[in-house]
DNA sequence: CTTATTTATACTCAAATAGAGCATAAATAA
DNA sequence: TTATTTATGCTCTATTTGAGTATAAATAAG
């Protein structure tokens, strides 16, 4: 059939890691992944920054979409995920590479999976790279990131009164107030894709200087846009991904897919303030978790560098038959 | 580009309003929408029940999939919609009877769009029907539906049994239990996409007979299966918009979307229960409603037919500009 | 007109949860 | 030894939830 209406699916994933309190996904810098990609770079359309491990969906082979998206992380990292679950489909024109250059329109699906394996062997073009480098601005364990009121805040107040209309503006100040809030209590951490989306509509991220979208400079400066580009539309996935981890870790088990056999509580708890971008009142932490049912002790401790040793605890999985269990109950920050 | 990884988007659309206290999907029976789609149906592949409003997305007109859809709901039912939010993709195979008859592979996006019009002029082809028309059990407003145990269990028990192998079988009571609990108090509302397809696996959706899974019989008596079908995966579609509003209902304020200009806390209690298929107590959420700032006394009255006349209320709109706005919080049922 | 019925609304009370912090224990480092 | 670090137990208050009771203001029935 040939429809007009034909499109091509490129499966994405977001493959994320915690090890040590830094919260990591699988991304590619450097060599395309193969030659319709290579073509794509080798025709002058350069990869802006890493890319997600990703391929096109196969209608032939793949019975559904995230076999597909199963069968390409295996053949293409090697890797066998465990916890798979679809974010988000985008299908914005002029965002991928091979499109612009004249081939079908590309539609996005992105995935999200949780894997235990840091260590797990990795293809010498793929590397585990920190969230907090595509974006800066949402980790706020060392307090209020800095460059927020230094570098986004004055920028967005160019793009705020740049509009004619009035009502633009009101709303873009709506907006602006609501993702980037002055009071540091009213931080939404699970509005990642909404701040990355109204940076990007503002012009500060670099992937919206290359789709074409209007660029802002500070006091008359050009400025670097904060955080690591990436290929395609590739950290709209990864905003998606984030936000999405970190509401559900509120409701359903979810941290547990990110740990060892093994843990202690405060090394649960330094994966979850991993994710979330903030710090957590540590008693209060250890009774809700303690409380939940969710873990129980192994007996064992572990022998630390410093400090009196911690208890070792696992994950009953059993709770994920016998009901549809909650996630890590959050106390207030610390 | 003649890539044999092509495939079609299909745009479909839960258009949601709730009357009364029914909650309402716009859907179609009878004739098909467009050519294509009656040649489909021409040549045998007859609509086993329903279809939501749907379309083909095509990348030469749209700029985005949302977009797409708007168009294809303004062209197709003559609704400029209003709020709208992506729901899931899902792309399995031989759902749809274009593929099935040879065409390309379908991949079907479903979106989820809330209404306050009841009133608007649809076609004639189209209708609002009643969620639980589709979703019988899903209901619970009278108590638990009797179908339940009168159908849905005895029938499950045989799809528990069936595998030789003892993994299987425990799987599937695992998954059985969580999804149609024996206790009231562990039923989980939000998990109707969940429920959808454990039925369907078990071959208790017409759709599964339609799509060639096994299907089961009560004491040896062929039985229809219960909800009305719909065509293609529709009523997963379905399902995953009830999931996600009875979900969201309690984190964001979407009801209003939903509610005319002026309404009484009854009015909008009634809303909320049809949407979540139970009911609440009235006086705690006439308590949260009032104290979470998400709505103002307009100072009129409703005249009644019984009962004392009760107090309107509007939704205070600036909170979603001031604020990211939690939901409805809802109190236990009662 | 009086009473039953229905819906609206105010208020109470106990239990559970959240938020913050104090105190003590058990290890290592200096 | 002593300081430092991490673990863990416990307390105390404010808030929220869950389940009522009580009263008000309308209509319908006799």
């Amino acid at each position: 059939m040939n429809d007009t209406s034909s499109v091509i699916i490129d499966l994405g994933a977001v493959i994320v890691a915690v090890t040590d309190g830094r919260p990591l996904t699988l991304a590619r810098q450097g060599p395309a992944f193969d030659a319709a990609e290579a073509q794509s770079i080798a025709r002058g359309f350069e990869i802006a920054g890493d890319a997600l491990p990703s391929g096109a969906f196969d209608p032939t082979r793949h019975r559904t979409l995230e076999l597909g998206l199963r069968e390409t992380v295996s053949r293409r990292i090697g890797v066998n995920l465990g916890y798979v679950e679809q974010l988000y489909t985008f299908g914005d024109r002029g965002r991928h590479p091979r499109e612009r250059e004249g081939g079908p329109r590309v539609i996005s699906v992105g995935y999200l999976a949780l894997t235990r394996e840091t260590q797990m062997p990795v293809p010498e073009s793929t590397a585990w790279r920190q969230w907090y480098d595509y974006f800066p601005w949402e980790d706020w364990r060392d307090g209020r990131p800095a460059m927020i009121d230094k570098l986004i805040a004055p920028l967005l107040r160019e793009w705020i009164a740049a509009p004619k209309s009035y009502a633009e503006t009101a709303r873009r100040r709506d907006r602006a107030t609501i993702c980037f809030p002055e009071d540091n209590g009213s931080w939404d951490e699970e509005i990642v894709l909404e701040r990355f989306e109204l940076l990007y509509e503002a012009g500060l991220a670099a992937e919206a200087q290359r789709d074409g979208v209007a660029t802002f400079a500070l006091d008359g400066k050009a400025v670097p846009p904060p955080g690591a580009p990436m290929m395609s539309d590739h950290r709209r996935i990864l905003a998606t991904a984030m936000g999405r981890l970190r509401a559900k870790l509120k409701y359903r088990p979810v941290v547990f897919e990110l740990m060892p056999e093994d843990f202690t509580l405060l090394q649960l708890q330094r994966t979850v303030e991993a994710i979330l971008g903030s710090n957590l009142h540590k008693q209060n932490f250890r009774r809700l978790v303690e409380n939940s049912g969710l873990v129980e002790s192994t007996g064992e401790i572990e022998p630390q560098t410093r400090g009196r040793p911690a208890a070792k605890f696992r994950f009953r999985r059993e709770v994920l038959r016998e009901r549809l269990a909650a996630g890590v109950r959050i106390s207030g920050s610390r």
